[in-house]
DNA sequence: AGCGCATATTTCACCAGTGAAATAAAACGA
DNA sequence: TCGTTTTATTTCACTGGTGAAATATGCGCT
């Protein structure tokens, strides 16, 4: 596989002699939308890479991990769609596989007897307990050198970020 | 499909309920990451999203893209995959695709007779020109509100992310 | 009671990408 | 000249995800 910086190198270039031929490029924006994508690529494979071993790819951790993450343990399946962007087909097979593993349980609903609810076992919150920690090292890693304001300010541009494209999609709707 | 902003909202008091449980956890890290990860695969849709009226999906529209922006408009498919992130067999079948389109040709070096090269018709140029332009006023979208530091900083940072992802997989072969 | 709507599931055909193995061609080096 | 290596292609089985359509269930309203 070859360097990150390899690539951004020769995007640098290439931009450059685009630029050269279509002028009204906004180069800048360009290569912000390239960088963002170029990382976070990278960062995609770094969580893969740490999920193969147990056999999860990272929409199925990604759900579990929700589920970890409420207050009380549960969701349904429409509210899962939207957290992680999945349609329903999906949810419905990444359910099967978790259900399936004991990591999660699927039933109804005691107030609205259409709704599925989807709750972590105790196995489901083991496995996320001991899933975490050894992953941390490597995302940390991703910011060594990074000074508190330089974290800050990440947060702060891709928090504008996110707000611009819901705009963007809001506008799409109209 | 839900804002952006609710799904970072969601992950903020998620993260919080399970620094509460995980006190180790590196939240800040953490959370920079998912965001790195929902801007981009939302930045991600936005291109596809424009893309998709051609036919096009993101990796055959890139390698155009790269060849185009190549000084002599050719390249190799070794070196396509590299800048592209693609493996062989997927480069294969997008050289394909271009090829039964028109918009590259694909034959062997006069040099090394091994080599296959790659290289974008007056058609492919007409194309990536004809196909730029409106795709720009959405890409600068998302960074409205942007001051000119903000934009440098931005870039600066992604830049440091990408050096240090690399630092990271090169740890990873020795 | 009955209609319309929301929620979820299943099925099906499809697209995009992976990984491994087999094949081929040709350069390069001893 | 012969073997090794590089480069590319093809094939195959597979994973992950999409989109549309059909089905089922049950809430809420009138």
């Amino acid at each position: 596989m070859t360097r990150l910086t390899a690539c951004i190198d020769m995007m640098d270039e290439g931009i450059g002699r685009v630029k050269a031929v279509v002028p009204e490029l906004p180069a800048a924006d360009v290569v912000l939308t390239r960088l963002l994508l170029m990382v976070s690529g990278c960062l995609q494979e770094e969580v893969e890479r740490k999920l193969k071993p147990y056999k999860l790819n990272d929409s199925d951790f990604r759900t579990l991990v929700i589920l970890f993450s409420r207050a009380d343990g549960s969701s349904t399946p429409g509210e899962l769609c939207d957290f992680t962007a999945q349609g329903a087909t999906n949810m419905t097979r990444i359910t099967n596989a978790l259900v399936k593993r004991g990591l999660i349980t699927r039933g109804t609903s005691a107030e609205d007897r259409r709704r599925v609810v989807i709750r972590i076992t105790p196995d489901g919150r083991r496995f996320v307990r001991k899933m975490l920690p050894p992953m941390f090292p490597r995302v940390s890693a991703a910011y060594i050198g990074f000074s508190d304001a330089d974290k800050r300010n990440l947060d702060r541009l891709l928090r504008k970020v996110a707000v611009n494209l819901d705009q963007l999609n809001a506008d799409v709707q109209s």
